[in-house]
RNA sequence: CGGGGUGUGGCUCAGCUUGGUUAGAGCACCGGUUUUGGGAACCGGGGGUCGGAGGUUCAAAUCCUCUCACCCCGACCA
């Protein structure tokens, strides 16, 4: 491709709505451009780019058995209303109607679809395992788009759906996935991890995201620094510490004027906050709950959920304190606390002699313990782990970074195929609902991903994997015949070589044809100027590394070739990982 | 949806508080001359319903009302 004609609209500055580096710099490169609040359009380089990513995606799901296929993005409501998501989707589905008042939905994924299709088309046992995928536009109207492809409405993405006859073979799909999932992130030159995670509405037990490590992240998560426990800041949990063997004193109100928070009470009376116990109070379904907590922990409410069976609860707004007048705002507490559920985070159990709100007016009670004080029927792990808390699989300790979800994949079971009715014939002879997988990955997201992870003040390091070409030739002086000639002989004999390559053949001044090439970041590149070219030599540079080598001219291509099969190789791009597995 | 903010040429922004020439700058773009290894210099040029609608006024980018779009902070997720 010749950049003279390529559609590669760069900018020097960034468009005031990006926010984050990724969504600056696919602006800036000339990416992608936007259309409205989180959708976007490609243009030439971010698809290359997004199509690199496909194609790994695709050799390594063909790899373990896995079948490509297309299901359409618009889907009618009926199999939605079979699997009663319909209604449970919410606004986040888009809903619209056919010019005959027939409802459809621009798919946010594809469950009931690929569950409707198995359930006419496999009926024996003897048609599974299978795994079917595909690369689809998923349209999810977010409550709020943002941050470029990192979080759009309209996004592209890999879903793959397993059905199995038995859970040993769902485990095995699952397996197969997760070491696909593995390889697909290496190739593309990321650092990333698997965490144990929560399925939310998609569903089942056993789940792991992929995590691609960066600050601009939105979720967190905790890895063991000594084991290889990794797990999303929603379900991680801590070892609990050893248990106090304070003697137990005898419990006493204190004034408190005026101190309501935990820091103010932990000031005023001198005591550690991990000594203090707070009571929150939550509302779900038109009763309160109260939480009690060490007061330097923070609830997960994620957990919370888990526990309460709904998502449909709230810590107590300010008004609504006005309804419960038994209620002591800033000086709530455990003891006394009757006609309300509590339920207590687990370490509260190891602490003795604690502070807790006394249901007065400034006033709390000091060497308060369970048991003696009053009781807990409800034990459960409720509390936010954080960096610094114990491994619970060993003595090591937990650090907290930050990730991009980039994969998902769910043990789902039966959860779509027993209410679809989806089933098949079982060697018994009798009909058995499917046990299925469902495994995501953002397509489009990676890109944004990839970038967050690979970029300098210049702009874009693309790994070599998934640049949208792999050598840029930039010739400072295309209007003088000997660097013309050379240049086009360059780039002719590298295409030929099979080498992706780019040649910047615009007339325009050496700096700007500098910094696009920096910008757009295509990992290897090839200078030709008058400044080697005196000495019979080419520049060539490594964005990555920014190192610089001369090659002599007679030799060039092909140790230009050579150096893009080494970074290749790198990455994992060999060529030859393409056999079959069983 | 709640809270905060922004809409002025392709991009970044000034002007708005306190209404008053023909609405500005830098970058980008077009023509020319000179340049030519890190976003070149000079000369000339084109491009604006000031997001939209309504209102106040002799007069609105500027004040008021409504509306639309976009961005940021919270609840969701690949």
């Amino acid at each position: 491709m010749r950049f003279s004609i390529l559609f590669a609209p760069t900018l020097k500055e960034s468009p005031a709505e990006a926010e984050i580096i990724s969504h600056k710099l696919l602006l800036r490169a000339g990416m992608i451009r936007k259309v409205a609040a989180g959708i976007y359009s490609f243009l030439p380089l971010g698809y290359r780019t997004l199509k690199k990513i496909e194609n790994i995606i695709r050799e390594e799901m063909d790899r373990i058995g896995a079948q490509e296929m297309l299901m359409p993005a618009l889907q009618p409501a009926d199999p939605w209303k079979k699997s009663g998501r319909w209604d449970q989707y919410g606004l986040e589905m888009m809903r619209l109607k056919d010019r005959n008042g027939r409802e459809f939905a621009l798919g946010p994924t594809h469950e009931e679809l690929i569950t409707d299709l198995a359930m006419k088309e496999v009926r024996s046992y003897r048609q599974l395992p299978l795994t079917l995928y595909q690369i689809q536009v998923k349209f999810r109207d977010e409550i709020r788009p943002r941050f470029g492809l990192m979080r759009a409405r309209e996004f592209i993405m890999k879903d793959a759906y397993s059905f199995n006859a038995n859970m040993g073979d769902l485990t095995a799909s699952y397996n197969d996935m997760y070491m696909a999932y593995n390889r697909i992130f290496s190739r593309c030159g990321l650092e990333f991890r698997a965490v144990e995670a929560a399925s939310g509405l998609i569903g089942g037990k056993v789940s792991q995201e992929f995590m691609v490590l960066a600050e601009a992240g939105e979720d967190t998560i905790l890895y063991c620094g000594t084991c290889d426990y990794a797990a999303s800041q929603d379900v991680a949990t801590s070892r609990m510490e050893e248990p106090s063997t304070e003697e137990i004193k005898k419990v006493k109100v204190v004034d408190t004027p005026r101190q309501k928070s935990v820091d103010e009470v932990s000031a005023f009376l001198g005591v550690p906050a991990d000594k203090i116990i707070k009571t929150l109070i939550y509302k779900y379904d038109n009763q309160l709950i109260a939480v009690i907590m060490r007061g330097d922990r923070d609830v997960n409410e994620e957990k919370l959920a888990t526990v309460l069976g709904t998502t449909n609860f709230h810590l107590l707004t300010g008004a609504e304190w006005q309804d419960y007048p038994g209620l002591v705002q800033g000086y709530v507490g455990p003891v006394g606390l009757d006609g309300i559920r509590l339920i207590a985070d687990n370490e509260v159990s190891l602490i003795r002699n604690f502070v807790v709100g006394a249901n007065l007016e400034d006033a709390h009670m000091i060497n308060v313990n369970v048991g003696e004080d009053f009781q807990v029927e409800e034990w459960a792990d409720l509390k936010m782990v954080r960096s610094g808390d114990a491994c619970p699989r060993c003595q090591g300790t937990l650090i907290s970074a930050k990730g991009i979800e980039v994969g998902h994949i769910f043990q789902l079971g039966t959860k779509y195929s027993e209410v679809m009715g989806a089933t098949f014939i079982d060697e018994d002879g009798l009909p058995k609902p499917y046990i299925m997988g469902c495994y995501g990955i953002g397509v489009s997201r990676l890109v944004a991903a990839a970038i967050e992870q690979n970029y300098d003040e210049g702009g874009i390091i693309w790994p070599v994997s998934i640049a949208p070409y792999e050598v840029e030739v930039v010739v400072l002086n295309y209007d003088r015949d000997e660097q013309r000639e050379i240049a086009d002989r360059v780039y002719t004999e590298l295409g030929k070589m099979g080498i992706e390559a780019v040649l910047d053949d615009r007339i325009e001044s050496a700096g700007k044809k500098f910094a696009d090439a920096d910008l757009i970041g295509i990992p290897v590149q090839v200078v030709i100027g008058t400044r080697t070219l005196k000495s019979g030599n080419i520049e060539v540079k490594i964005r990555s590394s920014n190192e610089r080598k001369e090659f002599p001219l007679d030799r060039a291509v092909d140790m230009i070739v050579e150096l893009v099969k080494r970074m290749r190789a790198d990455v994992g791009v060999g060529g030859n990982s393409v056999e079959q597995a069983g």
